[in-house]
DNA sequence: GCCCAGGACCTAT
DNA sequence: ATAGGTCATGGG
């Protein structure tokens, strides 16, 4: 992976290669809820109490291969080597995950072929606990809609002004556990939150009173942090093991949902095989979690 | 109208 | 322990 920096207008950008990673694929693979597709090509996350621009340079030959393109973040220097190369996990190899895959295996060498690209990103653990407290009964595109609107009512506004044109363009960061227990379950339940509204305000205010610690919570190992996060209310196995998966960067836990179980089921009815991928379950079934919902097989 | 979406809680056995 | 009912909302 190299990178170069160069400068526009009023800042700079960063092209970096050989990254093996799909910006598109991420997007769609249901783990970063903030991150969504604007125009020409560019999208656009909200994290590390920033936004970050981003694009995904075609090929210019006819090799459509995405681990060879170049992407384009709208960021310093310093800050994709301090924030944004650790958040997308670009310091991982993800070939030792996903070479090794039993040549008998059709569907999951499919599942890895199909979604070669995708990365678990270290998200922040906090945002994870109440983004899949959302998820549960829930489809993608209103758990996003979802949390944008808890972060329009409860995050705090960030303002940019263009100097170029003065048009003003702002957006709102994911709220803090302090702000977020302000909240009353019947304000949530008005802004279209449902049943979990109770599950929210009871998690916000067990995380901002101190009584479940976040840095607690990052120092434990993966059954310790799972056996903890069961204690948050509207927290249970599926939305832990996300919350380890995609907040604490724990690969080994492996979320099963509705999909998952489904594809267990119907292609590893003798059981899958948890003990050939040991350490790393939880990379498979994003593999899986993507190619089960996007292939339409 | 019914069914489903990255389930968890509550109650009754 | 564990099985069944209930919980909001929006889209197909």
């Amino acid at each position: 992976m190299t990178t170069h920096t160069h400068s526009y207008n009023s800042g700079e950008y960063i092209r970096v290669d050989g990254t093996n990673f799909s910006i598109a694929q991420i997007s769609a693979s249901g783990q970063c809820f903030r991150m969504t597709e604007q125009e020409g090509g560019w999208f656009q996350v909200i994290a590390n109490g920033q936004r970050l621009r981003l694009k995904q340079e075609q090929p210019s030959t006819s090799n459509k291969c995405q681990k060879n393109s170049v992407i384009l973040m709208d960021c310093s220097e310093a800050d994709f080597q301090t924030i944004w190369k650790s958040y997308f996990d670009l310091n991982t190899d993800y070939r030792r995950f996903l070479t090794g895959i039993d040549p008998a295996d059709t569907y999951l060498q499919s599942a890895v072929a199909y979604g070669s690209g995708i990365r678990i990103l270290r998200q922040d653990l906090w945002e994870m606990i109440i983004s899949f407290i959302i998820s549960q009964q829930n489809n993608i595109r209103r758990i996003r809609k979802c949390i944008e609107t808890i972060c329009t009512h409860y995050g705090t506004k960030i303002d940019h002004i263009n100097d170029v044109n003065t048009c003003s363009d702002s957006f709102y960061l994911f709220p803090t556990p302090e702000q977020l227990a302000t909240a009353t379950e019947d304000e949530l339940r008005a802004l279209g939150l449902g049943y979990r509204s109770r599950y929210l305000v009871e998690t916000a205010r067990s995380i901002a009173s101190g009584e479940i610690s976040l840095d607690a919570l990052k120092s434990m190992d993966y059954p310790s942090a799972r056996t903890e996060l069961l204690k948050l209310c509207g927290v249970g196995a599926k939305v832990a093991d996300c919350i380890c998966l995609f907040g604490l960067h724990h690969l080994e836990a492996f979320p099963i949902d509705t999909h998952i179980r489904q594809v267990l089921t119907s292609h590893y009815p003798d059981g899958f095989p948890f003990e050939s991928y040991s350490g790393y379950e939880g990379v498979l079934q994003q593999y899986i979690f993507y190619y089960d919902l996007n292939s339409s097989h």
